[in-house]
DNA sequence: CGGCATGTGTCGCTAAGACGACAGACCCAG
DNA sequence: CTGGGTCTGTCGTCTTAGCGACACATGCCG
């Protein structure tokens, strides 16, 4: 099961890589590309929500506020994938925000040329319809987290995560860089930021991981 | 913002209303319709998903149950909803429970025929990804409500829900029956049965609500 | 109509984990 | 190279809510 996922994830993680050459020529006339550095905030709920965006570069995160400021971060994004879908899902306003966590580069395309690409490329559109799909089951599984796991399996589940997407594999483990900070982490996991410093410092106890501020290292091939 | 989702909610309700006749007819012809009782459990996780269900009358709920066994409710879903959607966003298995919780009649038809209907008919297509949005949105919310609000918070939130959706407005407050359990309110909140319990009689106490094990009533027009 | 299964009400215990506080480390900008 | 802002590490405290236990109510079915 979680072989296939991984498959099927892999398949079809950059949606733009399996579109026929002259739609990606298309799109690639009509849309726009531009660079973002951290912290740049790409949207902010209420605001109309007509643009497509592909994340070619970069960490975006697309989070929520509540009324007393506390904040969750619902996704992590990285390079090959693409936010702002529910503005071709009929949703006229954003709820959510997104910042750009890691200097960005991203493209842009209006939901009406998008939709209108959609419809002339049924290729695009089922690939659109899978990496829906693909998003639902994940906010779905965040759910699942959230209700069966307690802070320490959630942090854990998450740098597994993380570190698959977005790490690299070593001969005795894996590396990613650079690391988050631990409050990003809470945000990320629905914790706070001392119980992730308490988790973090309990594995490296354990000699199984390794981290500084630049970045964090798992000490085996099959932490995974 | 609320009233603008629920006037959303109210137009986009019944998908099958907004759609034409011919393809209404079609859609007739090519779907089966059939009745469930209680406690039929209509698929499972792990479950080919190649089907797309139309809840006429009744009350399903989609769930998910952890390996230790423990149950949440992802969705509680009345006439005029439907689920199994995932099956045309390219999920090939199910990962969810779908299970009656009230006598219904429900329409099924496979995915293909669907998605053929989908392509033919391009209203029809634009009501399912709004449909799609709009589950989207409602599943966010969950997690909003999972991260940011207490049990008790959880639990008055989704009564108000619940009223909503499928109670009646009375004169003097709203009114819904059959009622739930304390068990499922719980499931569908991610609290315990005892919360619940608690929670629910503290209401009564500020009599603001009355319930038995057959109905509950809001005293008031305005608790919503 | 009586008994059994299912649901409710209420305790008291316990643990998880949030939060504030504060010291020390780190790191970039000036 | 140094100082201030940010991040980390660690305590102790406090609250929330889950859980087991058990008595009682309800109601369904034979």
């Amino acid at each position: 099961m979680a072989e296939k996922t991984k498959l099927w994830y892999l398949q079809n993680f950059n949606l733009l890589d399996t579109v026929d050459s002259s739609s990606m020529e298309e799109l690639d006339r009509r849309s726009r590309m531009r660079k973002s550095s951290k912290k740049e905030i790409l949207y902010f709920p209420e605001e109309p929500n007509r643009t497509i965006y592909f994340l070619k570069e970069g960490k975006v995160k697309i989070s929520r506020v509540s009324e007393e400021g506390r904040t969750t971060t619902l996704q992590l994004l990285g390079p090959g994938e693409i936010f702002g879908e529910t503005s071709i899902l009929g949703q006229e306003t954003h709820e959510n925000i997104a910042e750009v966590v890691e200097d960005a580069v991203i493209c842009t395309i209006s939901k009406e040329m998008f939709q209108q690409m959609m419809g002339m490329n049924p290729k695009l559109n089922l690939q659109i319809s899978k990496f829906i799909g693909f998003r639902l089951r994940k906010i779905e599984a965040h759910i699942e987290d959230l209700v069966f796991k307690d802070a320490k399996e959630r942090i854990i589940a998450f740098l597994r995560r993380y570190i698959n997407t977005f790490g690299k594999k070593l001969i005795d483990g894996w590396m990613v860089r650079p690391f988050l900070t631990h409050q990003e982490i809470a945000d990320l996991t629905a914790t706070s930021r001392q119980t992730v410093t308490a988790v973090l410092n309990e594995m490296v106890q354990e000699d199984k991981v390794e981290y500084t501020r630049r970045y964090f290292r798992v000490k085996s091939v099959d932490w995974l």
